[in-house]
DNA sequence: TTGTTTTTTCAACAAGCGTTGAATATAGTG
DNA sequence: CACTATATTCAACGCTTGTTGAAAAAACAA
């Protein structure tokens, strides 16, 4: 039995729609597209999802959910490590990035397609209005609230453009263009999910301290 | 005479498609569209600019080349005016931002849309392949070698990573999504273009200094 | 088994797609 | 003016699109 031919069908149709909006975008994919890499009729997918556009939203919403809960935890937990004292800097970044290592690192290859899409959604003027505001803003609040404790004295604006340049770093790291492997001669590489991450906690953490001060400490109680 | 009857036919048909192309991607804009926010018919594009594709590449390349020469200009005019001496690392980043700081400040609205446009194909596993190697790769280069003039210790990886960071934000915040406007609450915009260059310098320089390392100072002769 | 529900395929629809050759209008030239 | 070249429109082509109702197959229940 063909590889494509394994595991429940309406599993398969999201597995390559995923793959496909990835890569060229929700109007550069067909239906006919979708259902040919998954090797079911074309009519199946509207059977199990509607529209095309609610397919779209299905893709997107799968791992949607699983990604939101592992970094708001992620972020409680090194809350709570802290035992009172406020995360440094770094754990707070840390929080934001982890969980996309961890998807990384979980041997799917689905989540690095779903990356990609991601890098998408985030980077897209009309996406970013309805996917993003519906799947991924409600987790931001906290972020930015962890990173006012550590910083009071920053202003608001500060903080959000900060937060937006690691936005930023981290889409074009997710979207895997292979521009970096040609720019740095293959010293780089796109899929080095690993080592992007490593640099970039530093690099982020260095940048928030440059535009926003140092961060107060606040001794135990 | 509307707005949209002014100018010559071929430029509006350029300006039209460069708005779409940056809202909803190349698959996401029909050539009828295009035609009808220019007021001309259908087949003039075609006539003017060939197949659909060829169209997005000019429209792509009609900006790309003044926005890589100006780029190299400033780099150079900072390396002159350093008279000698190497560029501090805050010249060589605001080289990089400063085109596009003159661009937004043009008056130009299209300018605006090219923006949104360059980070849709930077952001792209697709075009980057190709616009963004044929429009742009060659003017890295000489960001990298002003770099390593300054960090001559640092590995080419690091250097590599963090100008990736600095592409990654900047790509982000050329889209303007509009997402920042709603995640601060209106205290930033994603128009406000002077905001996000004033803080972006300081920002990536202290990031660069904290992965490769404090640059050397090497003494005027 | 028979009956029922869910899943999958088949075939086809109307609408929209990019593109093109021929016809018409406009501008430029002498 | 007439002649020519360029610009623009018109009308239509063959093809692909997303979607759907009905038929067939498979899974399930009794």
């Amino acid at each position: 039995m063909n590889k494509k031919d394994s595991g429940l069908k309406s599993e398969r149709i999201l597995d390559v729609a995923e793959e496909l909006f990835a890569l060229h975008g929700f109007d550069g994919v067909t239906m006919r597209q979708i259902s040919t890499g998954a090797n079911v009729d074309v009519a199946l997918a509207s059977y199990h999802f509607g529209k095309k556009l609610d397919l779209f939203y299905a893709v997107f919403h799968r791992r949607a959910e699983l990604l939101g809960n592992t970094r708001r935890e992620v972020l409680r937990n090194s809350l709570q490590a802290a035992s009172g004292q406020p995360q440094t800097l770094e754990q707070i970044i840390e929080a934001f990035l982890l969980p996309l290592k961890f998807a990384q690192e979980s041997g799917d290859p689905g989540w690095k397609n779903y990356m990609a899409l991601l890098a998408y959604v985030m980077t897209s003027p009309v996406w970013s209005k309805t996917l993003m505001k519906d799947n991924f803003d409600k987790h931001v609040g906290e972020f930015i609230e962890a990173l006012k404790v550590i910083f009071p004295k920053a202003r608001e604006a500060d903080l959000h453009w900060c937060y937006h340049y690691v936005s930023g770093a981290l889409a074009l790291t997710l979207a895997q263009t292979g521009r970096i492997d040609r720019l740095s001669g293959g010293k780089c590489q796109s899929s080095d999910f690993e080592a992007a991450y490593q640099r970039m906690i530093p690099f982020m953490a260095a940048g928030f301290r440059a535009v926003c001060g140092k961060e107060t400490i606040i001794k135990n109680r």
